[in-house]
RNA sequence: AGAGGAAUGGCAGAGUGGUCGAAUGCGGCGGUCUUGAAAACCGUUGUACCGCGAGGUACCGGGGGUUCGAAUCCCUCUUCCUCUGCCA
């Protein structure tokens, strides 16, 4: 979330941040906050001064009592109860006025960087490369690939409609072994460029929404474990940052490299329509996430550095891709700057989403507590960062489509290490 | 799952109602000594919030309570350890 200090020295930046995610009455919001976090401070100071007061008193009636001096101890101890009620009065405006400030914070999403373009929806991101030098061409009898599963029998939505429901689908046979390549060779390809493996929880406890911002915005997104107070998580990014939760890191540990894979669970509540088709949008899927954790001097280029890791995985796997950077309508709540690659289905002829990469800079390390000590020994909120490196359905359907032929279904390359196949046939 | 025990500063570990934000040791940092290092010795060393400052407030696993006053007493939750049971 963002700093209450930052928004009363920026003002004007912060509406105009804002703006450009659509938000129309962002002064006044941002005015209400530094107006609660002023009366926070002027409640804070009556407070203490009343405890102060209190622990003075308590004070002297303890070395009335030792002295001997009863009944001026009890005098003492009458004129507490005045305090006590003061103490309770302003306690509880106290917390009162914070829930209501943490609360307008949470709801407030992250500034984004300047070169992020304003826009109201995906139709006004800023196409900044396309390469579609992949792209096949396929003959006019070419299948999307939700029939081409069928046909070799390697994914089975019925099945999964059976034992779960929809969006729930078994991968069998190749399509399981293809699965599990493109997890093994994602995990090894950030293990390369110096990202450490975890492996996490696939649930996470309602701190760890917060921190990194799932709560209290998508709530309605995650699958909730209601007798635990547990979600299933939407993406590693969720586990792997929270592990820095209410952590100081020194500052010679960054950057901080992490790369995890994980199922990850959404419920797409409402976005589920005839558009969504076989892989293109499930309840569960695999993903390879990778997480940086970051000095705010290095983070912009770090992200460079992760955009360049997941073009390198993606044209390794022979797909027509562009990268997009979302405009301010479409930015996820807590980035500062989201960078999506797009890989081209080309049966479907659709552009697939298949990784999001994104600079929160101090958004999440704020409500996470996530800092570095500087050489000076201070303490500094970090910078972090995260992307997909990859979502595996999406690429499973894009190569599936763009890779038929009449003999089957060619295996890039770099996977048939994994594979142990070159083809997938029937 | 049952019985018992425990949770204190970076770590170890004292502290059972006031003088305790907390002894002591280790570690860290600074210094003395040394050609340098070690050893020894001296000093220093938690976090957050409020305040221009002096200073104040809060924090001894979390939450609640008793009390003028709680690390200390009570309730509750969580976690860990030991023993018994079950189990991948």
């Amino acid at each position: 979330m963002l700093q209450v200090n930052n928004i009363q020295e920026n003002l004007d930046k912060f509406v105009e941040g804002l703006g450009k995610r659509g938000i129309q009455n962002a002064k006044d919001l941002l005015n209400e906050v530094i107006d609660l976090d002023d009366q926070r401070k002027k409640t804070q100071q009556e407070l203490d001064e009343v405890k102060a007061k209190s622990n003075q008193l308590a004070k002297q009636i303890g070395q009335l009592f030792k002295e001997g001096k009863k009944d001026e101890a009890e005098a003492a101890k009458a004129e507490t109860a005045e305090l006590k009620e003061k103490d309770k009065a302003l306690s509880e405006q106290m917390s009162f006025i914070q829930d209501q400030l943490l609360n307008k914070l949470y709801n407030i999403p992250n500034i984004p960087n300047p070169i992020v373009p304003a826009g109201k929806s995906e139709d006004d991101n800023e196409v900044v490369k396309v390469d579609d030098s992949a792209t096949p061409t396929l003959g006019e009898d070419a299948k999307p690939h939700w029939d081409l599963i069928s046909e070799y029998d390697i994914i089975d939505f019925e099945l999964g409609n059976k034992v779960t429901g929809a969006g729930f689908p078994f991968y069998k046979g190749a399509g399981a072994r293809m699965v599990r390549a493109m997890i093994n060779y994602f995990l090894d390809e950030a293990q390369k460029a110096g990202y450490v493996e975890v492996q996490t929880p696939i649930l996470i406890n309602e701190d760890s929404g917060y921190g990194t911002g799932q709560l209290p915005d998508k709530e309605g997104q995650m699958y909730g474990i209601t007798d635990s107070n547990l979600f299933l998580i939407p993406t590693a990014e969720v586990p792997i940052t929270n592990i820095y939760r209410d952590v100081i890191v020194n500052e010679a540990e960054l950057p901080i490299k992490h790369v995890g894979y994980t199922p990850c669970f959404r419920r797409e509540a409402g976005s589920w329509g005839a558009h969504v088709r076989g892989l293109n949008r499930l309840h569960q899927f695999d993903k390879v996430e990778i997480v940086q954790i970051a000095n705010p001097d290095k983070s912009y280029e770090l992200l460079d550095e992760m955009v360049a890791h997941v073009e390198k995985l993606v044209k390794s796997l022979g797909l027509p891709y562009r990268i997009l950077r979302l405009c301010g309508g479409d930015l996820g709540f807590t980035s500062a700057i989201t960078y999506d690659f797009e890989v081209y289905s080309a049966a479907q002829k659709k552009w697939l989403e298949v990784s999001s990469v994104s600079n929160f800079e101090t958004y999440q390390a704020n409500r996470l507590k996530l800092r570095y000590k500087n050489a000076d020994n201070k303490k500094q909120l970090a910078h972090t960062l995260n992307g997909s490196a990859l979502a595996v359905p999406r690429i499973l359907a894009a190569i599936l489509e763009n890779n038929q032929t009449p003999e089957g279904i060619k295996v890039p390359e770099v996977l048939q290490p994994y594979t142990g196949m070159s083809m997938i046939t029937k």
